[in-house]
DNA sequence: TAATCTGTTGCAAACGTTTGCTGTTGATGG
DNA sequence: CCATCAACAGCAAACGTTTGCAACAGATTA
């Protein structure tokens, strides 16, 4: 049915194994021959066949991308950049989503590690020793979270939480919340301790609220909450949180920034979308995509097991802005009196 | 160093092809002996390699997904919906994104078909004759576009643009803009000759502008042009550009729904997030992407190449509303004068 | 001139499975 | 008691490649 190596073979009047050269090692062969196999192949519509490749190099060409959730705005980009970075790089991409179970990870990890040269994982939830476990059966990249010994890339996070709220309290802020997200999320931590540490270090307070699903609607579940701390700035776990919240309050009238400031982070396209758009912290996932694909591959070739800090970018819009300031210690009640106005 | 058939056999005291037998057709195995290999299988950690097993089956367990742009928020729900559903019944998917490149489209499709037991292509920007030659090649199922003879999951999109159109003629609306998108498109086609059918059939008159790229950008750089037509009411390609028009006329002042109405097509989440939320019709992505998963995988069996329509659903939120209605014929200057007051 | 080298090709053994066929065993039926 | 059969297990040939090794020619070196 299919034409195989063979049939080229046949074809040019050659051996199998010049044919299998012509492709795989194009220097060993005659010039001469080589472009007439070239030329029978084309002909013919020879295609190698990878499984077969595979089964003897072990190489497959494959990786694997493992996402918490692919409908999640942050990930698309992630996941568009490594899977045309793979291809240039002659690699073929899978992609498979853990609906953010740990088990089903750990599972995805494993049924993909004899299909695949390494897996891209991303924001795993899984601990740490279940990651170092599957690390032996697969080459593993890990993005957004740093586990020693394991080669990572991951987006500063941290330095983004910091320049956001200097960025508040700049514009004169001095309480603050922070609208964490889910439990077990690595990125999650280090964004409370940079933004409760740069606040501390200002004297301003810092509220930290949850944790949240890292959805919309969570954010604006949350807006009472954030308005009965008598915050006037809050910054949000993702974009998505932001902006749910970002509309609870406008539901409320409660103006924005002109009562309340709110920051999110990852910079999804939504945020530019939204009126007022989204003061937030850009993560630069599509160079992270391309960056794990690349220390994937070079795993390979050396033992290299290096970890990269990706730089974040405060990109300031609309929904940022000097705030209305109470005096300290404000109830409640007076807060939303005064909130009203 | 992998653990092998071979090694379980030893380990079992069997032979190579009782331990195959064990995994690919258990009822041919002695249950004893089953569970014994079972046993050992487990506790050697074996794992059946696929590229082996693709290679004298024929069959890979894989299929390949290809989608226009992947950070097109239209495609992730239906890229998760498939891949889960994929995953229950033991395949795993390739994902790969065009670039909108009907070249790139081709390319791909020969590039992954020796690897996969079929392909999913979605909103395909290829002629007919390179989809029914690339047919030949490997088991496709089309999403979103209709050829025939080929196997293919569609949404109804011309339904849902006449219950668009329809509800704008019911708020009183007599002049509409479709807004276009990209060239080449199936979609685009079926939706502005439903659009336009409806209106004509109503004595309403509907404009159409375009072609666009079907980005924010595009429908916010519409504006101008849609105010010029003196229309009240717009139907857009996708949600995107009826957002990036909705906050490019908001940004002129010009009310939403107010003094012009805005409807999208796909109710991307993002839809939702907005104020004023988008009225737009709902297409059932997720569903798509299983129907498709099942036709690809029934296709081998029979031969069937059935065609499935799924229903549209139009969700009305506040983007649209009764409008200021013109004197017919008013100038584009009159309209300008008139929608500032 | 003999020895060595270089460039090119063929040969055949892998890689880890699946599967049609053949044997063996013990049970069933006449 | 022989013939038939069913259930099970082993044997070996595939599947389409890659790759170490050997063979050979012609060129280079000593």
């Amino acid at each position: 049915m299919a034409v195989t190596i063979r049939d080229v073979a046949r074809a040019s009047g050659v051996h199998i194994s010049t044919v299998s050269r012509t492709f795989s090692a194009p220097h060993l062969v005659n010039p001469e021959t080589r472009s007439r196999v070239l030329a029978t192949a084309e002909q013919l519509g020879y295609r190698p066949n990878r499984a077969a490749r595979a089964l003897i190099t072990g190489r497959t060409h494959n990786i694997g991308l493992i996402v918490a959730d692919i409908a999640n705005p942050f990930f698309p980009p992630l996941i568009k950049a490594a899977e045309t970075h793979a291809r240039r790089r002659d690699y073929h991409v899978f992609v498979a989503d853990t609906d953010e179970d740990p088990i089903v990870e750990a599972d995805l990890v494993q049924a993909l590690a004899k299909q695949v040269d390494g897996i891209l994982l991303c924001s795993p939830r899984m601990s740490d020793d279940q990651i170092e476990q599957l690390r032996r059966e697969v080459p593993l990249v890990v993005i957004n979270r740093m586990i020693t010994g394991l080669p990572a890339v991951v987006m500063d996070v941290g330095q983004g939480a910091r320049s956001a709220v200097r960025h508040l309290l700049d514009l004169g802020h001095r309480h603050l919340v922070y609208l964490s997200g889910p439990r077990g999320s690595w990125t999650n931590q280090k964004i409370r301790q940079a933004a409760g540490a740069t606040a501390r270090a200002a004297g301003a307070e810092l509220t930290v609220l949850g944790p949240h699903q890292p959805v919309s609607a969570a954010g604006a579940a949350a807006a009472e909450a954030v308005l009965a701390t008598g915050a006037t700035a809050v910054l949000a776990y993702n974009d998505l949180m932001a902006i749910g919240l970002l509309q609870a309050l406008q539901d409320r009238d409660i103006a924005v920034p002109g009562q309340v400031s709110v920051v999110g982070i990852d910079d999804i396209a939504a945020s530019e979308l939204v009126r007022p758009q989204l003061t937030t912290v850009a993560n630069p996932t599509a160079a992270a995509g391309r960056a794990a694909v690349d220390m994937l591959l070079q795993q390979g070739d050396d033992g290299s097991t290096g970890q990269i800090n990706l730089h974040t970018d405060l990109v300031i819009r609309n929904s940022t802005g000097p705030g209305p300031f109470l005096p300290a210690g404000a109830t409640t009640a007076e807060v939303a009196a005064y909130v009203k106005e």
